[in-house]
DNA sequence: GCCAACGTTGGC
DNA sequence: GCCAACGTTGGC
């Protein structure tokens, strides 16, 4: 028997990358508009990729430390999650030699392209909504690179895209 | 470039 | 187990 996702309903979450290290153009010029979500390495964010996130759940993609700051297209995730390999090689940025194949500590998901914005839509835009008030990304110090998005604000935000929600 | 918020480390 | 010191993130 084929398994069966332990929840019905579609998630949404945000990631955010800073667009000198991997932008929405990368993700679009790679293969199958597919990547593995490597080298997060924060607990609260590896937890959601381990047990949370799951195939056919909608991401927002965000740019950070850039200008303007936007979330900038859609994914969708293609994978569950599995671990993050690039922990256990030491040439790689995010080379942690407390994770070990046997009892990994990192984990990523795969996700693929499903569109970018023709217009992205900035932080600037997005604080001025009242229905995002409490949208994890706005709040005061908020640094989780994957966080949780309700349903209500993914689909404001496609509205704020001039789009019907999709994924 | 600044700095507040946050997470991690390590001495005790 | 506390907490000061330190490093990083990331908006401004």
């Amino acid at each position: 028997m084929a398994k069966v996702s332990t929840r019905k309903s579609r998630q949404y979450w945000l990631f955010k990358s800073e667009p000198e290290s991997f932008s929405i153009e990368d993700l679009k010029a790679a293969k199958d508009q597919t990547t593995y979500w490597d080298g997060v390495r924060n607990f609260q964010a590896r937890n959601m990729l381990r047990d949370s996130i799951q195939i056919g759940d909608g991401v927002l993609f965000y740019h950070s430390n850039v200008d303007p700051l936007a979330i900038v297209g859609t994914a969708r995730v293609v994978k569950n999650g599995y671990p993050d390999h690039t922990a256990f090689d030491s040439k790689n940025d995010h080379y942690d030699p407390k994770s070990s194949k046997e009892d990994p500590t990192w984990y990523m998901v795969d996700i693929r392209l499903v569109q970018i914005f023709e217009t992205p839509i900035t932080r600037a835009m997005l604080q001025g909504v009242e229905e995002l008030e409490e949208m994890v990304l706005l709040q005061k110090g908020s640094r989780l690179s994957v966080q949780p998005v309700t349903t209500d604000e993914w689909q404001v935000i496609h509205r704020l895209a001039g789009l019907k929600p999709s994924v």
